[in-house]
DNA sequence: GACAATATGGAGCAAATGCTACATATCAGC
DNA sequence: GCTGATATGTAGCATTTGCTCCATATTGTC
Protein backbone atom coordinates (compact mmCIF):
# COMPACT_ATOMS: atom_id res chain seq x y z
CA UNK A 1 0.00 0.00 0.00
CA UNK A 2 2.58 2.68 -1.07
CA UNK A 3 3.69 4.21 -3.94
CA UNK A 4 5.63 2.14 -6.76
CA UNK A 5 8.99 2.80 -7.76
CA UNK A 6 9.12 4.60 -11.51
CA UNK A 7 12.31 3.15 -12.18
CA UNK A 8 13.91 0.43 -13.24
CA UNK A 9 15.83 -1.21 -10.55
CA UNK A 10 18.16 -3.03 -13.27
CA UNK A 11 18.52 -0.69 -15.59
CA UNK A 12 19.63 1.46 -12.45
CA UNK A 13 21.99 -0.88 -11.91
CA UNK A 14 23.25 -0.88 -15.13
CA UNK A 15 24.02 2.90 -15.39
CA UNK A 16 25.35 3.06 -11.60
CA UNK A 17 27.92 0.19 -12.84
CA UNK A 18 29.07 1.48 -16.03
CA UNK A 19 29.36 5.21 -14.35
CA UNK A 20 31.43 3.23 -11.33
CA UNK A 21 33.42 1.10 -13.93
CA UNK A 22 34.87 3.78 -16.06
CA UNK A 23 35.72 6.23 -13.17
CA UNK A 24 36.05 3.61 -10.27
CA UNK A 25 34.96 4.49 -6.65
CA UNK A 26 35.92 7.79 -5.70
CA UNK A 27 36.29 9.81 -8.21
CA UNK A 28 32.91 8.83 -9.29
CA UNK A 29 30.66 11.75 -7.71
CA UNK A 30 26.91 11.03 -5.94
CA UNK A 31 25.73 13.83 -8.73
CA UNK A 32 27.91 11.24 -11.68
CA UNK A 33 25.29 8.93 -10.55
CA UNK A 34 22.45 10.89 -10.27
CA UNK A 35 22.57 12.04 -13.70
CA UNK A 36 23.84 9.04 -15.42
CA UNK A 37 20.74 7.01 -13.57
CA UNK A 38 18.30 9.67 -13.68
CA UNK A 39 17.54 9.45 -9.83
CA UNK A 40 17.77 12.11 -7.57
CA UNK A 41 19.90 11.80 -4.70
CA UNK A 42 16.97 11.28 -2.60
CA UNK A 43 15.40 8.18 -4.50
CA UNK A 44 19.04 7.10 -4.82
CA UNK A 45 19.64 7.08 -0.83
CA UNK A 46 15.69 5.74 -0.19
CA UNK A 47 16.72 3.39 -2.77
CA UNK A 48 20.19 1.98 -2.18
CA UNK A 49 21.37 4.25 0.56
CA UNK A 50 24.75 5.72 0.93
CA UNK A 51 27.14 5.84 -2.60
CA UNK A 52 29.26 2.84 -0.76
CA UNK A 53 26.34 0.56 -0.48
CA UNK A 54 25.32 1.75 -3.95
CA UNK A 55 29.15 0.34 -5.34
CA UNK A 56 28.72 -2.46 -4.07
CA UNK A 57 25.36 -3.29 -5.62
CA UNK A 58 26.89 -1.93 -8.67
CA UNK A 59 29.56 -4.64 -8.38
CA UNK A 60 27.81 -7.35 -7.66
CA UNK A 61 25.12 -6.60 -10.57
CA UNK A 62 28.49 -6.55 -12.52
CA UNK A 63 29.69 -9.52 -11.15
CA UNK A 64 26.31 -11.93 -11.87
CA UNK A 65 27.13 -11.36 -15.43
CA UNK A 66 30.79 -12.38 -15.06
CA UNK A 67 29.58 -15.63 -13.14
CA UNK A 68 26.63 -15.77 -15.95
CA UNK A 69 29.39 -15.68 -19.03
CA UNK A 70 31.46 -18.78 -16.80
CA UNK A 71 28.50 -20.53 -16.41
CA UNK A 72 27.09 -20.18 -19.68
CA UNK A 73 30.62 -21.34 -21.02
CA UNK A 74 31.01 -24.23 -18.90
CA UNK A 75 27.46 -25.83 -19.92
CA UNK A 76 27.75 -24.88 -23.89
CA UNK A 77 31.60 -25.86 -24.43
CA UNK A 78 34.15 -28.26 -23.83
CA UNK A 79 37.06 -27.85 -21.14
CA UNK A 80 39.01 -26.56 -23.51
CA UNK A 81 36.64 -24.32 -24.90
CA UNK A 82 35.77 -23.11 -22.29
CA UNK A 83 39.19 -21.87 -20.71
CA UNK A 84 39.85 -20.70 -24.61
CA UNK A 85 36.64 -19.01 -24.85
CA UNK A 86 36.92 -17.16 -21.88
CA UNK A 87 40.29 -15.66 -22.88
CA UNK A 88 38.95 -14.87 -26.49
CA UNK A 89 35.78 -12.82 -25.08
CA UNK A 90 38.05 -10.82 -22.61
CA UNK A 91 40.61 -10.30 -25.35
CA UNK A 92 37.68 -9.14 -27.51
CA UNK A 93 36.14 -6.92 -25.05
CA UNK A 94 38.96 -5.45 -24.07
CA UNK A 95 40.19 -4.18 -27.64
CA UNK A 96 36.53 -3.19 -28.52
CA UNK A 97 36.01 -0.91 -25.52
CA UNK A 98 36.47 2.52 -26.60
CA UNK A 99 37.07 3.63 -23.03
CA UNK A 100 39.17 1.41 -22.38
CA UNK A 101 37.56 0.44 -18.79
CA UNK A 102 39.10 -2.81 -18.49
CA UNK A 103 37.63 -4.99 -15.98
CA UNK A 104 35.09 -3.21 -13.14
CA UNK A 105 36.40 -6.69 -10.60
CA UNK A 106 40.27 -5.99 -11.38
CA UNK A 107 39.81 -2.14 -11.39
CA UNK A 108 37.48 -1.98 -8.25
CA UNK A 109 40.30 -4.49 -6.62
CA UNK A 110 43.50 -2.16 -7.02
CA UNK A 111 40.98 0.55 -5.88
CA UNK A 112 38.77 -0.17 -2.91
CA UNK A 113 40.23 -3.39 -1.42
CA UNK A 114 42.68 -3.33 1.38
CA UNK A 115 41.07 0.17 3.09
CA UNK A 116 37.43 -1.94 3.15
CA UNK A 117 37.39 -5.57 4.56
CA UNK A 118 33.83 -6.01 3.08
CA UNK A 119 35.11 -5.24 -0.30
CA UNK A 120 37.83 -6.83 -0.10
CA UNK A 121 36.16 -10.19 0.94
CA UNK A 122 33.65 -10.14 -2.17
CA UNK A 123 36.47 -9.15 -4.73
CA UNK A 124 38.69 -12.18 -2.75
CA UNK A 125 35.87 -14.71 -3.09
CA UNK A 126 34.91 -13.76 -7.00
CA UNK A 127 38.67 -14.25 -7.97
CA UNK A 128 38.19 -17.68 -6.12
CA UNK A 129 35.60 -18.17 -8.33
CA UNK A 130 37.54 -18.04 -11.35
CA UNK A 131 40.27 -19.49 -10.32
CA UNK A 132 37.87 -22.73 -9.24
CA UNK A 133 36.50 -22.15 -13.03
CA UNK A 134 39.76 -22.61 -14.28
CA UNK A 135 40.55 -25.35 -11.99
CA UNK A 136 38.05 -27.50 -12.68
CA UNK A 137 38.09 -27.23 -16.38
CA UNK A 138 41.68 -28.11 -16.78
CA UNK A 139 40.85 -30.90 -14.36
CA UNK A 140 38.17 -32.27 -16.54
CA UNK A 141 39.91 -31.08 -19.46
CA UNK A 142 42.47 -33.70 -18.14
CA UNK A 143 39.99 -36.51 -17.22
CA UNK A 144 39.17 -36.05 -21.17
CA UNK A 145 42.67 -36.44 -22.15
CA UNK A 146 41.71 -32.52 -23.96
CA UNK A 147 44.63 -31.00 -21.64
CA UNK A 148 47.85 -32.32 -20.88
CA UNK A 149 48.24 -33.77 -17.96
CA UNK A 150 52.03 -32.12 -16.99
CA UNK A 151 50.67 -29.83 -14.45
CA UNK A 152 48.76 -29.55 -11.43
CA UNK A 153 45.28 -28.30 -12.25
CA UNK A 154 45.70 -25.93 -9.21
CA UNK A 155 48.82 -24.17 -10.18
CA UNK A 156 47.67 -24.32 -13.55
CA UNK A 157 44.70 -22.70 -12.64
CA UNK A 158 46.87 -19.62 -10.62
CA UNK A 159 48.98 -19.52 -13.64
CA UNK A 160 45.21 -18.70 -15.93
CA UNK A 161 44.12 -16.91 -12.96
CA UNK A 162 47.48 -14.17 -12.66
CA UNK A 163 47.47 -14.37 -16.51
CA UNK A 164 43.59 -13.06 -16.90
CA UNK A 165 44.59 -10.33 -14.41
CA UNK A 166 47.57 -9.13 -15.94
CA UNK A 167 45.44 -9.26 -19.16
CA UNK A 168 42.79 -6.57 -17.94
CA UNK A 169 45.67 -4.46 -16.68
CA UNK A 170 47.37 -4.40 -19.67
CA UNK A 171 44.29 -3.85 -21.25
CA UNK A 172 43.47 -0.26 -19.39
CA UNK A 173 46.88 1.14 -20.51
CA UNK A 174 48.13 -0.54 -23.64
CA UNK A 175 45.10 -2.49 -25.61
CA UNK A 176 46.90 -3.36 -28.44
CA UNK A 177 46.29 -6.83 -29.85
CA UNK A 178 49.91 -8.36 -30.67
CA UNK A 179 50.58 -7.98 -27.13
CA UNK A 180 47.59 -9.24 -25.17
CA UNK A 181 46.82 -12.05 -27.84
CA UNK A 182 50.62 -12.70 -27.22
CA UNK A 183 50.64 -13.44 -23.34
CA UNK A 184 47.49 -15.38 -23.32
CA UNK A 185 48.94 -17.69 -26.30
CA UNK A 186 52.09 -19.05 -24.28
CA UNK A 187 49.66 -20.13 -21.48
CA UNK A 188 47.10 -21.72 -23.73
CA UNK A 189 50.04 -23.47 -25.28
CA UNK A 190 51.43 -24.82 -21.86
CA UNK A 191 48.02 -27.00 -21.49
CA UNK A 192 47.86 -28.15 -25.15
CA UNK A 193 45.19 -25.34 -26.39
CA UNK A 194 44.51 -24.51 -29.49
CA UNK A 195 45.30 -21.10 -30.34
CA UNK A 196 43.21 -18.46 -30.29
CA UNK A 197 40.97 -17.05 -33.49
CA UNK A 198 42.11 -14.09 -34.20
CA UNK A 199 39.20 -11.37 -35.12
CA UNK A 200 40.04 -7.86 -33.45
CA UNK A 201 42.48 -5.20 -34.47
CA UNK A 202 44.16 -2.80 -33.07
CA UNK B 1 70.66 34.37 -3.29
CA UNK B 2 67.62 33.24 -1.53
CA UNK B 3 66.60 31.23 1.53
CA UNK B 4 67.45 27.75 0.76
CA UNK B 5 64.88 24.80 0.88
CA UNK B 6 64.87 23.39 4.64
CA UNK B 7 63.40 19.51 3.25
CA UNK B 8 65.29 16.77 1.36
CA UNK B 9 63.29 16.72 -1.88
CA UNK B 10 63.95 12.63 -2.08
CA UNK B 11 62.54 12.42 1.66
CA UNK B 12 60.04 14.35 0.77
CA UNK B 13 59.08 11.97 -2.47
CA UNK B 14 59.35 8.98 -0.33
CA UNK B 15 56.61 9.78 2.12
CA UNK B 16 54.63 11.56 -0.91
CA UNK B 17 55.06 8.58 -2.98
CA UNK B 18 54.01 5.70 0.06
CA UNK B 19 50.76 8.16 0.82
CA UNK B 20 50.12 7.66 -2.81
CA UNK B 21 51.01 4.04 -3.13
CA UNK B 22 48.87 3.35 -0.41
CA UNK B 23 45.70 4.72 -0.98
CA UNK B 24 45.53 5.57 -4.62
CA UNK B 25 45.27 9.17 -6.15
CA UNK B 26 41.73 10.22 -5.35
CA UNK B 27 41.79 9.09 -2.23
CA UNK B 28 45.07 11.20 -1.31
CA UNK B 29 43.99 14.31 -0.10
CA UNK B 30 46.39 17.40 -0.11
CA UNK B 31 46.20 17.50 3.58
CA UNK B 32 47.27 13.70 3.60
CA UNK B 33 50.11 14.57 1.79
CA UNK B 34 50.87 18.15 3.90
CA UNK B 35 50.99 15.74 7.12
CA UNK B 36 52.62 13.06 5.71
CA UNK B 37 55.24 14.97 4.55
CA UNK B 38 55.38 17.85 6.73
CA UNK B 39 55.39 20.17 4.43
CA UNK B 40 52.55 22.71 4.32
CA UNK B 41 50.47 23.13 1.95
CA UNK B 42 51.95 26.54 0.45
CA UNK B 43 55.51 24.72 0.68
CA UNK B 44 53.80 21.88 -1.36
CA UNK B 45 52.76 23.98 -3.92
CA UNK B 46 55.14 26.19 -4.46
CA UNK B 47 58.06 22.83 -4.64
CA UNK B 48 55.94 20.39 -6.57
CA UNK B 49 53.19 22.47 -8.18
CA UNK B 50 49.37 21.16 -7.84
CA UNK B 51 48.44 17.58 -6.66
CA UNK B 52 48.37 16.63 -9.90
CA UNK B 53 52.27 16.95 -10.61
CA UNK B 54 53.35 15.80 -6.94
CA UNK B 55 51.27 12.62 -8.15
CA UNK B 56 53.25 12.53 -11.11
CA UNK B 57 56.75 13.44 -9.37
CA UNK B 58 55.93 10.66 -6.41
CA UNK B 59 55.00 8.33 -9.08
CA UNK B 60 58.82 8.90 -11.09
CA UNK B 61 60.31 8.59 -7.90
CA UNK B 62 58.86 5.08 -7.47
CA UNK B 63 59.41 4.08 -11.16
CA UNK B 64 62.96 5.19 -10.44
CA UNK B 65 63.60 2.93 -7.33
CA UNK B 66 62.07 -0.14 -9.86
CA UNK B 67 64.03 0.80 -12.86
CA UNK B 68 67.56 0.49 -10.34
CA UNK B 69 66.09 -3.15 -9.23
CA UNK B 70 66.00 -4.47 -13.21
CA UNK B 71 69.44 -2.60 -13.98
CA UNK B 72 70.72 -4.11 -10.71
CA UNK B 73 69.70 -7.38 -11.83
CA UNK B 74 70.95 -7.13 -15.13
CA UNK B 75 74.30 -6.49 -14.26
CA UNK B 76 74.75 -8.83 -11.54
CA UNK B 77 72.71 -12.23 -12.42
CA UNK B 78 72.54 -14.66 -14.96
CA UNK B 79 69.77 -13.96 -17.66
CA UNK B 80 67.86 -16.49 -16.15
CA UNK B 81 68.66 -15.63 -12.32
CA UNK B 82 67.62 -11.93 -13.48
CA UNK B 83 63.97 -13.18 -14.51
CA UNK B 84 63.57 -15.44 -11.52
CA UNK B 85 64.92 -13.16 -9.22
CA UNK B 86 62.38 -10.22 -10.18
CA UNK B 87 59.51 -12.56 -9.27
CA UNK B 88 61.24 -13.78 -6.40
CA UNK B 89 61.28 -10.54 -4.81
CA UNK B 90 57.97 -9.07 -6.35
CA UNK B 91 56.49 -12.16 -4.43
CA UNK B 92 58.28 -11.50 -1.15
CA UNK B 93 57.21 -7.84 -0.79
CA UNK B 94 53.40 -8.31 -1.60
CA UNK B 95 53.70 -11.07 0.86
CA UNK B 96 55.65 -9.22 3.54
CA UNK B 97 53.70 -5.73 2.88
CA UNK B 98 50.81 -5.96 5.94
CA UNK B 99 49.30 -2.59 4.19
CA UNK B 100 49.00 -4.93 1.15
CA UNK B 101 49.55 -1.71 -1.19
CA UNK B 102 50.82 -4.01 -4.42
CA UNK B 103 52.45 -2.35 -6.97
CA UNK B 104 52.41 1.59 -7.42
CA UNK B 105 52.75 1.08 -10.84
CA UNK B 106 49.94 -1.23 -11.12
CA UNK B 107 47.36 0.90 -8.79
CA UNK B 108 48.09 3.98 -11.01
CA UNK B 109 47.67 2.22 -14.40
CA UNK B 110 43.88 1.20 -13.37
CA UNK B 111 43.10 4.12 -11.73
CA UNK B 112 44.53 7.08 -12.90
CA UNK B 113 45.28 5.69 -16.53
CA UNK B 114 42.57 6.51 -18.89
CA UNK B 115 41.21 9.98 -17.92
CA UNK B 116 45.06 11.20 -18.11
CA UNK B 117 47.06 10.44 -21.56
CA UNK B 118 50.37 12.13 -19.14
CA UNK B 119 49.63 8.97 -16.89
CA UNK B 120 48.73 6.70 -19.26
CA UNK B 121 51.77 7.23 -21.36
CA UNK B 122 53.99 7.46 -18.51
CA UNK B 123 52.51 4.22 -17.39
CA UNK B 124 52.45 2.41 -20.81
CA UNK B 125 56.17 3.22 -21.27
CA UNK B 126 56.85 1.86 -17.73
CA UNK B 127 55.17 -1.31 -18.72
CA UNK B 128 57.67 -1.69 -22.23
CA UNK B 129 60.17 -0.90 -20.24
CA UNK B 130 59.69 -4.09 -18.08
CA UNK B 131 58.48 -6.15 -21.09
CA UNK B 132 61.77 -5.31 -22.61
CA UNK B 133 63.39 -6.55 -19.28
CA UNK B 134 62.15 -9.44 -19.81
CA UNK B 135 62.89 -9.93 -23.93
CA UNK B 136 66.13 -9.14 -23.26
CA UNK B 137 66.77 -11.54 -20.15
CA UNK B 138 65.34 -14.50 -22.35
CA UNK B 139 66.89 -13.64 -25.61
CA UNK B 140 70.16 -13.65 -23.59
CA UNK B 141 69.79 -16.56 -22.03
CA UNK B 142 68.51 -18.59 -25.39
CA UNK B 143 71.72 -17.66 -26.61
CA UNK B 144 73.70 -18.98 -23.78
CA UNK B 145 71.43 -21.89 -23.69
CA UNK B 146 69.94 -21.47 -20.19
CA UNK B 147 67.02 -20.50 -21.41
CA UNK B 148 64.69 -22.95 -23.67
CA UNK B 149 64.23 -21.38 -27.33
CA UNK B 150 60.68 -23.35 -27.59
CA UNK B 151 59.11 -20.02 -27.51
CA UNK B 152 59.74 -16.43 -29.06
CA UNK B 153 61.28 -13.94 -26.79
CA UNK B 154 58.63 -11.69 -27.45
CA UNK B 155 55.52 -13.44 -26.51
CA UNK B 156 57.38 -14.79 -23.68
CA UNK B 157 57.70 -11.85 -22.42
CA UNK B 158 54.31 -10.19 -23.08
CA UNK B 159 53.31 -13.71 -20.51
CA UNK B 160 55.76 -12.79 -18.25
CA UNK B 161 54.61 -9.23 -17.94
CA UNK B 162 51.01 -10.24 -17.84
CA UNK B 163 52.09 -12.73 -15.08
CA UNK B 164 53.25 -10.60 -12.96
CA UNK B 165 50.37 -7.83 -13.47
CA UNK B 166 48.52 -10.72 -12.17
CA UNK B 167 50.47 -11.31 -9.19
CA UNK B 168 50.63 -7.44 -8.38
CA UNK B 169 46.71 -7.53 -8.49
CA UNK B 170 46.47 -10.91 -6.14
CA UNK B 171 48.89 -9.50 -3.67
CA UNK B 172 46.63 -6.71 -3.20
CA UNK B 173 43.32 -8.65 -2.64
CA UNK B 174 44.55 -12.35 -1.70
CA UNK B 175 48.29 -12.34 -0.53
CA UNK B 176 48.65 -16.02 -0.59
CA UNK B 177 52.12 -17.39 -1.23
CA UNK B 178 50.90 -21.10 -2.69
CA UNK B 179 48.41 -18.36 -5.26
CA UNK B 180 51.24 -16.21 -6.04
CA UNK B 181 54.55 -19.27 -6.26
CA UNK B 182 52.06 -20.93 -8.01
CA UNK B 183 51.11 -18.68 -10.75
CA UNK B 184 54.52 -17.87 -11.16
CA UNK B 185 56.17 -21.46 -11.19
CA UNK B 186 54.50 -22.78 -14.25
CA UNK B 187 55.89 -19.83 -15.79
CA UNK B 188 59.09 -19.98 -14.71
CA UNK B 189 59.24 -23.91 -15.96
CA UNK B 190 57.85 -22.84 -19.41
CA UNK B 191 61.10 -21.25 -20.45
CA UNK B 192 63.28 -23.98 -18.48
CA UNK B 193 64.04 -21.91 -15.39
CA UNK B 194 64.22 -23.32 -12.01
CA UNK B 195 61.45 -22.90 -9.46
CA UNK B 196 61.43 -20.41 -6.80
CA UNK B 197 63.08 -20.52 -3.82
CA UNK B 198 60.70 -21.01 -0.90
CA UNK B 199 61.61 -18.19 1.76
CA UNK B 200 58.65 -15.99 2.88
CA UNK B 201 55.25 -17.11 4.59
CA UNK B 202 51.04 -16.56 4.44
C1' DG C 1 73.79 45.91 7.51
C1' DA C 2 70.60 46.77 3.45
C1' DC C 3 68.44 44.54 -0.19
C1' DA C 4 66.65 41.19 -3.42
C1' DA C 5 64.95 36.66 -3.66
C1' DT C 6 63.05 32.60 -2.23
C1' DA C 7 60.90 29.50 1.51
C1' DT C 8 57.64 28.89 5.09
C1' DG C 9 53.31 28.96 7.88
C1' DG C 10 48.66 30.43 9.16
C1' DA C 11 44.39 31.48 7.67
C1' DG C 12 40.92 30.99 4.71
C1' DC C 13 38.39 31.17 0.12
C1' DA C 14 35.54 29.16 -3.56
C1' DA C 15 34.00 24.98 -5.12
C1' DA C 16 32.72 20.28 -4.77
C1' DT C 17 31.24 16.47 -2.00
C1' DG C 18 28.11 13.23 0.47
C1' DC C 19 24.01 13.35 2.27
C1' DT C 20 19.34 14.79 4.05
C1' DA C 21 15.08 17.59 5.53
C1' DC C 22 10.90 18.65 3.93
C1' DA C 23 7.28 19.36 0.97
C1' DT C 24 4.86 17.15 -2.71
C1' DA C 25 3.18 13.33 -5.56
C1' DT C 26 1.42 8.75 -6.21
C1' DC C 27 -0.15 4.45 -4.86
C1' DA C 28 -3.20 0.43 -2.05
C1' DG C 29 -6.86 -0.53 1.15
C1' DC C 30 -11.06 0.81 3.30
C1' DG D 1 -12.66 9.97 -1.33
C1' DC D 2 -9.96 9.44 2.70
C1' DT D 3 -5.92 7.68 4.98
C1' DG D 4 -1.55 5.61 5.61
C1' DA D 5 2.62 4.61 3.33
C1' DT D 6 6.19 5.03 0.21
C1' DA D 7 8.50 7.53 -3.81
C1' DT D 8 10.15 11.71 -5.75
C1' DG D 9 12.18 16.43 -6.29
C1' DT D 10 14.00 20.82 -4.52
C1' DA D 11 16.86 23.00 -1.88
C1' DG D 12 20.45 23.22 0.96
C1' DC D 13 23.40 21.92 5.07
C1' DA D 14 27.86 20.63 6.98
C1' DT D 15 32.13 19.04 5.64
C1' DT D 16 35.99 18.33 2.82
C1' DT D 17 38.61 19.52 -1.00
C1' DG D 18 42.34 21.78 -3.74
C1' DC D 19 44.57 25.71 -3.65
C1' DT D 20 46.26 30.56 -2.60
C1' DC D 21 46.93 35.06 -0.27
C1' DC D 22 49.88 37.43 2.64
C1' DA D 23 52.72 38.21 6.34
C1' DT D 24 57.01 36.45 8.13
C1' DA D 25 61.52 34.15 8.07
C1' DT D 26 65.89 33.00 6.09
C1' DT D 27 69.43 33.16 2.85
C1' DG D 28 73.35 35.22 -0.61
C1' DT D 29 75.24 39.51 -2.57
C1' DC D 30 76.78 43.97 -2.26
Amino acid sequence: MARPREFDEQAVLDAASEVFWANGYEATSTRDLSARTGLTPSSICAAFGDKRRMFRRALDHYLGRLREKMTALKETRSPGEAITGFFEDTIERSLGDALQRGCMLVNSALEASPQDPEFRGAIAAELELIENFFRERIAEGQRRGDISPAHSPEDAARQLLAVLLGVRVLARVRPESPLLRGAVSQTLALLGLPPLAVTAGT
